[in-house]
DNA sequence: CCCTCAGCTATTGTATACATAACGTATTCA
DNA sequence: TGAATACGTTATGTATACAATAGCTGAGGG
């Protein structure tokens, strides 16, 4: 059997990469901070090629932002912005679902995504939902708005929402963690549950227009949940990712 | 004065992605085509480094694929990705109309567009319309397309807006040029014109959905536009952008 | 005659050295 | 005492050398 080198076989772009994430997502590195490439070097053990790449590509990703005078700094997120990328998000996902009712898909393309609801629902019958639970409730969502995404059949449209997802909070069931406590969770888990009910439906019914505009509706829940989540501040911390957010730092 | 020494002034970098770009909406480098970095160190009179920036910046822009093994090839796009771009960008400008009209928008800021309108209006008066009419509707259509971003004054959603018109078939009046010499070009240009009309209206009057439907609408023409100019393809080479459509190289 | 293996070549991945520009600090002059 | 300028230090931009890998070509065996 093979020995584990997974470290060995990943190229030092990606583990720099990675490891860059890591720090931005965890907080290591404060928004608006300025990311040295020679602090990057040692921290990632990577050379200062490699690290370069990693961070023109976290640019992109819209982690970094290039500041004019050379290098990059950690970007900054307003409360807006980021219920804008929802918003965005659940945009680009209304078109892929009309695409998938329009251009018709084949009861097994829509297996996955039934067990993935029926999953859900299981996880969703205890009452209240421990925090186990809800770990797998964010993977089984994350895998659901997935699967959906792929049935557009559309590569520029799923390139296109992967990109609107790396954002993490912009990204499905990225509040979700942030409220395991509160009370009002549970019940917005049940109604996004049952937008997924309703979107295969109409998928399976090729009504493009109905399909659409759940998902629109099922982003729109989430911007409720991420004001929830804001104004609960004592559970943000859950969410490490929050450390981009500028109101919630300053 | 100061002398001409833009040329000076520009990275190394950024003149690698532009020259690069150049040669892949030039046609010089054909889809599918793998692109040496020792080649385009050549080419662009840049090192390997900045060649190499370049290169992963023309990969997240979407003009470039990663090869697995390494390296990068020009990427190759079928109609239907081309027609999904498109309106994908239109479903994306809906939004940003949408946020516009719902958000409020003063007069003096809706001054520019109107003033782009107008400027439009001025260059549809003529017919048949000429070559450098063309030419100048195609750069001031732009400019509509980009205030109307602007306008909603939303960050996130005005960058995802700029990379989905990165592909420049994706972009407003990509296909126009194709087919100037075609009888139904002016008629389309013409509603399309009605098009911004009715934008500007919705926002004016704070009409979110109906400022959201026309955009979409306006790239639903576009589309049309695009069939008509593949159909057409004696015009084609008039767009060297075409260079990279699969079906239009096979 | 075809298939396979080995060696070579070419290209990419990585590291580092060098150049240049920007920022900070200290000193001097007003 | 404050401001401005000059110098030094540090960081980024660029270039190139080195290493590793993948693909190709040729030769040998089945």
């Amino acid at each position: 059997m093979a020995e584990r080198e997974v470290d060995r076989s990943v190229s030092q772009t990606v583990k720099a990469q990675l490891a860059l994430r890591d720090q931005l997502l965890s907080g290591s590195l404060r928004p608006g901070e300025r990311i040295s490439e020679l602090q990057a070097v040692e921290t990632t053990g990577a050379s200062r090629t490699p690290v370069r790449m990693a961070l023109v590509r976290l640019e992109e990703e819209g982690l970094l932002e290039a500041i004019p005078s050379g290098g990059f700094m950690v970007k900054a997120f307003s409360e807006r912005d980021i219920s804008d990328s929802i918003e965005l998000r659940g945009t680009l996902e209304g078109l892929a679902a009309r695409f998938a009712a329009e251009r018709g898909v084949s009861a097994r393309e829509l297996e996955p995504l039934k067990e993935c609801l029926a999953a859900i629902d299981e996880l969703l019958r205890q009452v209240p939902i421990s925090v186990d639970a809800f770990s797998s409730y964010v993977t089984l969502n994350a895998r659901f708005h997935a699967l959906l995404t792929e049935l557009s059949r559309s590569p520029p449209l799923i390139r296109q929402i992967d990109r609107a997802s790396a954002l993490p909070f912009a990204s499905p069931s990225g509040f979700v963690m942030a409220q395991s406590a509160l009370p009002e969770a549970q019940q917005i888990l049940i109604i996004g549950q049952e937008h997924h009910r309703v979107v295969i439906d109409a998928i399976e019914n090729r009504e493009g227009a109905r399909a659409e505009a759940i998902m629109r509706e099922h982003a729109r829940l989430a911007v409720r949940n991420l004001r929830l989540a804001l104004r609960n501040r004592t559970h943000l911390d859950l969410l490490p990712a929050l450390a981009l957010i500028k109101s919630a730092t300053d």
